[in-house]
DNA sequence: GTACATTTGTTCGTATGTATA
DNA sequence: GTATACATACGAACAAATGTA
């Protein structure tokens, strides 16, 4: 099951996804140094376009939480000791 | 001669593309089980990225009048009977 | 068997244009 | 005017499989 977006809501689809991903980790499903799924897979999944699954994406980085290496992927960041 | 891709309608490219190409099948020009263009090449002569090219190619699995064989190549597809 | 070229598959980076709220 | 969101289109890099010399 995964969560939707609201396409109406206060919230822009890019926080939303961003937040999605977030509680993604946060629960262990994405794993430190572990890929994202791919801009593509994002859009297929959550039916955003590729814009608005990089500016999710980017936001993370903002937070924190993901790197991404250009042409490979964004990765989850290991916890901080 | 081949059909030219006009960059400013508002026919995308990769539909265009497709569109010719559907016309050379038509045409018996791409024969079935035949190989289509490489992307590399449609690059080269209709002067278009890769992503164009290769969004073409999908569309034209999608009206499913070619198949395509991973790091092999996209075929005509023979006429169903 | 090895090396090389070809071809599709995948990924992110970037820019432009359009539409909407 | 600004922010959001979509679609198109270019580029660049690397991977993996296949076929050939």
């Amino acid at each position: 099951m995964i969560d939707t977006i609201e396409p109406d809501g206060p919230v822009p689809k890019y926080v939303q996804l961003a937040d999605i991903l977030e509680r993604r980790i946060a629960a262990g499903e994405l794993q430190p140094n572990k890929p994202l799924p791919s801009e593509k897979y994002l859009m297929a999944e959550y039916e955003v376009a590729r814009g608005t699954a990089r500016r999710a994406v980017e936001v993370l980085r903002d937070r924190d939480l993901v790197f991404t290496v250009p042409q490979r992927g964004s990765f989850v960041k290991p916890k901080a000791t």
